[in-house]
DNA sequence: GCGACAG
DNA sequence: ATCTTGTCGC
């Protein structure tokens, strides 16, 4: 078990230096959003079901929706979100008709111990701009921004004091989440685009909509393994 | 040693 | 990450 965090540790150790936080080459007309759910989340080798969504910017229309299937060994330990989910994510990305020019992953970006959040580890894999959008903090130091959308407060990193983030307001009121840069984009241009791409709830659109169609999906393949039993077993 | 700890 | 109804506040 050792094993697998030294050689973890490493594998991230050499692709944060593969990371590139420029401004975007181009504005993203087409915005992908992804998330992954899990059959029993509590079983160990688990079934995991990943989800893309491609939006159209800034039209905000649906222009794909897809999900694939895998089996998943890895559990989760923080720190190490990629180990679990990536592999997924990258096979889902990989069937997508509509490449994104910008794809929001949820889960810290280079707001991490070893600066490769999944974001950023997405980003460098595929070579595509990412921005990590996550719902809680996992590494720096941050304060509550004011209470109106748009407000925003810098995370930073406790060894040297640099941002390597935002805690961004994307509804009034409403906690707010955690967006830093995943791979060639800057952290200021990732909290531009989280913000505009969130419309009336907390968490922007391309990652809601992955996981609303996550729910569904998973309850489809839910009830159909249940139909399927009963039609073997008659239980 | 203690606390923190994305999904 | 999942299981879950009502309830409180803007």
């Amino acid at each position: 078990m050792k094993f697998f965090f030294n050689r973890a540790r490493k594998v991230q150790e050499i692709l944060r230096e593969k990371v590139k936080l420029e401004p975007l080459k181009k504005e993203p007309k087409l915005v992908g959003g992804c998330d992954l759910t899990f059959v029993d989340p509590y079983k160990n080798p688990t079934i995991g079901i990943g989800a893309f969504v491609v939006l159209r910017y800034p039209e905000m229309e649906v222009v794909e929706k897809r999900y694939e299937v895998m089996k998943v060994e890895i559990p989760y330990y923080p720190g190490f979100l990629a180990f679990r989910e990536l592999p997924l994510l990258i096979k889902t990305f990989r069937k997508l008709k509509n490449r994104p020019q910008l794809v929001v992953v949820d889960g810290h970006g280079i707001a991490h111990p070893r600066g490769l959040g999944i974001a950023a580890h997405f980003g460098v894999v595929e070579k595509v701009p990412t921005v990590g959008c996550a719902k809680k903090i996992l590494y720096g130091k941050t304060e509550e921004p004011c209470r109106e959308k748009g407000c925003y407060t810098p995370i930073l990193d406790p060894k040297d004091g640099k941002v390597i983030g935002y805690s961004l307001r994307t509804r009034s009121n409403v906690k707010p989440v955690y967006v830093s840069a995943g791979n060639l984009i800057t952290n200021e241009e990732a909290r531009d685009w989280v913000l505009k791409l969130s419309t009336k709830y907390r968490l922007p659109e391309p990652t809601r909509l992955a996981h609303n169609y996550l729910q569904e999906v998973r309850k489809g393949i839910i009830s159909e393994n249940f139909t399927d039993r009963r039609e073997k077993d008659g239980s």
